[in-house]
DNA sequence: CTCTGGCACTCGGTATCATCGAGTGCCAAT
DNA sequence: ATTGGCACTCGATGATACCGAGTGCCAGAG
């Protein structure tokens, strides 16, 4: 499609204009590296790159900046994936080296460190409420009329509920309860439709059964959207000019299910980066995401990305994305 | 401290100047309601207020905005907490008729209210991890070699420790030493030194729950960090003009240690509101925050904030924020 | 035919200057 | 004590000129 002389021109104009953020005029590109022609060639590339749409001009006279499809030529024909800087690869190590706990907070503070590398934002979403065998359901008393039922999955995630009876009931029939509902539901997949409970015998026991299990059904529809967890979001304070722009992409990271969405349909579709209007959302039209899935036992869990503006660093970003994403694998099947 | 007409005049700039951000001038306050003197009386006394510290000129021949002292004032003298405006009162009532669900997501949605309401940013600091007994332990396998315990405590909350055993154990060895944990810690109150562990005649038991008992231990201190709730940081774009202050804001928001302990400062002070260096941070200069506390059981269990710029509409918040927390002190009472 | 030096041209950015007007401080008159 | 009046300040706005980075295009060289 584009020659080679071109595609060097768009990519050093690319280059270029990441780290500076200022127009690039044709003379910067011709003292520029790889280039060995006068600038008055340059600048006839340049028209043509311009009429071919992967360039703009803010104002005649003034230098080029990458449209959408510039960057993504750029990204396409970036070769390899990059490898991390040393610091920050160190960086990537000795996070992964030292994360513990949870699974929750260490995929919160990934995607900090995700910020933290690319100094933009970091967002990871976490594997979906999988396919899992019920393990455990444990009831405890609370109060007179007050219990929490505590359910255990497969996948580890630990589940709570709180339930309000019509009646006190004593230590011993929350006990039986317990007991009757683990004996039905212990090995039954998650969100599928409760098995029918079988009468105990005890009246009250069957009713406490009964409302946990109405209780149980009514909080497991709405637990779809699942958690995103965003990390340096004041950095969109500066990768955007514009005030509106910050609050409108600030916007769309505060609502989860949109996040979740939006890397997935990225994911989806096969890309590692989306570009501006790419995201499929006005709002992000400066912004650009780059991602990537994890996977935990073959199965697609999560994924993870980096949003920034259009003009960044997309080699550092891929590389941080990719590395970042191959240690939580390794990590979640270590467990 | 000042006199009627001074005080009206100062109340008026105020009150002028959260609306329209704009400087105010001699003549508007002439112009205003309750202040029945010419415009030349109203610049002597707005000379006067000038140099007492209540208010500062931009520059020479502009109006003049309300200091930190002049915000002050206008707060100490606001009286009447004020009523929340018709349509926010509604909004309060049905979100508490319509919360359900467990507190977490509860607190969460509350801070979403706040913003919604008062169109700054909410903040909600949960109650913290009380002295509360452990009502409950139970210890689920999900692998040969590994290992859930789930803890229940008195104040329904739940915490889940994953263990990594050295050697593969049956279900019933886990049962065994779920049993034998809750035997002896099952009463116990949260973060205290655990009890020695006796002798169950069954080695593997014993260790497994020495195990999970040295893991609860090492996870049990640095839960102090509780989760804060903030609704709608993407209002911060709009409080302030400066990137950099949107930028230092949404910084501090995001540091859930530091908005759990400026809570608590200004409570602790007495304080329902603070503006700009009451608020001890350098980054919040332009800044107010306005709190309450809410109880439960007579015991100071959280706080409520709205953050917003320093010229926010302090009724407002302040009738917000009081609804608000009055509401969740009944709901979190009724269960 | 390709490349390049040269040149006229564009136009945003910056500086200078004048003007306008909102707002001030102060004073003399009421 | 209050107020109308007035000179004054100074930011904002707009006109004007100039600079210079950058462009498009052309004619000549290779």
């Amino acid at each position: 499609m584009l020659d080679d002389r071109k595609a060097a021109i768009l990519r050093a104009v690319v280059q270029e204009y990441i780290e500076t953020a200022q127009p690039v005029g044709s003379g910067r590109i011709a003292d520029a590296e790889g280039v060995d022609v006068s600038s008055a060639t340059v600048r006839n590339e340049m028209a043509t790159l311009e009429t071919e749409g992967y360039l703009v001009q803010p104002h005649t006279s003034a230098g080029r900046i990458p449209t959408e499809k510039g960057y993504r030529y750029f990204v396409d024909t970036i070769g390899s994936p990059g490898a991390l800087r040393g610091e920050h690869a160190r960086q990537v190590s000795s996070f992964f080296r030292a994360a513990h706990g949870e699974i929750e907070e260490m995929l919160e503070a990934t995607s900090r460190l995700l910020s933290g590398i690319t100094d933009w934002t970091g967002v990871v979403v976490p594997p979906p409420a999988t396919e899992t065998p019920l393990r455990s359901i444990h009831l405890v008393q609370l109060a007179p009329r007050h219990v929490l039922a505590v359910t255990v999955y497969g996948d580890g995630s630990v589940d709570k509920h709180t339930v309000d009876l019509d009646d006190d009931v004593t230590e011993e029939q929350v006990a039986a309860a317990s007991a009757h509902l683990a004996a039905t539901m212990v090995g039954t997949m998650r969100g599928s439709e409760p098995p029918a409970l079988a009468e105990s015998g005890d009246a009250v026991t069957d009713a406490v059964a009964a409302s946990v299990l109405q209780n149980l059904g009514a909080n497991n529809q709405p637990e779809q959207p699942s958690d995103v967890f965003v990390g340096g979001a004041s950095r969109v304070a500066s990768a955007f000019d514009a005030v509106e722009t910050v609050q409108a992409v600030l916007h769309v990271l505060e609502q989860q299910l949109v996040v979740v969405t939006l890397l997935r349909d990225v994911v989806d579709r096969g890309l590692q980066v989306a570009i501006g209007s790419e995201t499929g959302m006005d709002t992000l039209a400066n912004a650009a995401l780059v991602v990537a899935p994890y996977t935990v036992d073959g199965e697609r869990a999560g994924s993870i990305g980096v949003l920034g503006p259009a003009r960044m660093d997309y080699r550092e970003a891929m590389a941080a994305v990719a590395a970042v994403s191959h240690r939580l694998e390794t990590r979640l099947i270590e467990g």
